[in-house]
DNA sequence: TTTAAATAATACATTACGGTATCATTTAAT
DNA sequence: ATTAAATGATACCGTAATGTATTATTTAAA
């Protein structure tokens, strides 16, 4: 019960690119920044870069850069775009179908969290992590250290 | 984001032994009725016994049973027992430490549905499933068919 | 005491995920 | 054209999760 590696990485890099709209991120700046083990990290921005969330700009002085407003990128168009299964709505107890007419105890209690998951993460947008999120938060990083 | 395959076993193989408390159950018999595969199964089974939620006896005619109250007995305790990393207490964006001493604006969102999901899964328990669970469900199994 | 039916232990196989290495391609500057 | 600095494609490697196979041990019954 936790987001993949890999789901994590997409979240630390794409709320980091949210710092500035407009700018192209290398990955060589995304690495120093972020610290995630280079080659993998480049190998994730590219098939990052096959979603509508980033794009990629080939050659000298290439880069990725986000292909959407902030506000139209949620944290939840994030999990998905980086390949995380998310919380699924299969049946909590693993059954692949259920043929239950009226639905077991606990079926209702786990469709409202899940139902309550999806509803935070996808009113988080990276609008709202840029000024308040994990990276920009209001100029924090001059009174204080970030740990990696 | 997501339950392993061991802990959806576990919460299967649980809530059915939930029906009949003080019953033996053979992993013959739990097989037949949970489809798990059958190896992985009885390796499970061994390492589940070892936890306080199950007990196995030995020899012929031995098997598993329950060797707590079905009340005392919650979803959490299962999880847990399987091995499963229960949803973490770190930081949403995988940071392994945060010195920001104002939380960023999504720390306390997420917290929330850290505490909600733990709620959920610690105040269900089998004595809840047993009459109302994915496997008695109140003869469903007269009118319905269950599909694994 | 032997046998049968159960679990325990252990080793092996397969797959998915995370991570690394190498080479190819693109593009701007010279 | 050549070069340098960037990304793209691809193949490989290591580890953990999942699944399978084999042998050992336990225990009740005959
Ligand atoms: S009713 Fe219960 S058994 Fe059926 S899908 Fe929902 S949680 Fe699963
Ligand atoms: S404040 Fe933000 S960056 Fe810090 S631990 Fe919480 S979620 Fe992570």
């Amino acid at each position: 019960m936790n987001f993949s590696k890999t789901t994590e990485y997409a979240l630390k890099i794409l709320s980091y690119m949210a710092l500035d709209y407009n700018k192209l991120y290398s990955a060589e700046e995304i690495f120093k920044e972020l610290k995630i083990p280079y080659r993998y990290l480049r190998k994730q921005l590219t098939i990052l870069s096959k979603s509508d969330l980033i794009k990629s700009i080939q050659g000298k002085f290439g880069g990725y850069k986000l292909s959407k407003k902030l506000e139209d990128i949620s944290l939840l168009d994030i999990i998905v775009a980086s390949g995380d299964k998310q919380l699924s709505n299969n049946c909590f107890f693993g059954f692949n179908e259920c043929a239950f007419q009226e639905k077991c105890s606990f079926h209702n209690k786990w469709e409202k969290v899940r139902t309550e998951i999806n509803m935070v993460l996808s009113t988080t947008n990276l609008a709202e992590l840029k000024s308040n999120g994990p990276h920009g938060h209001a100029n924090s990083n001059l009174l204080l250290t970030k740990i990696n």
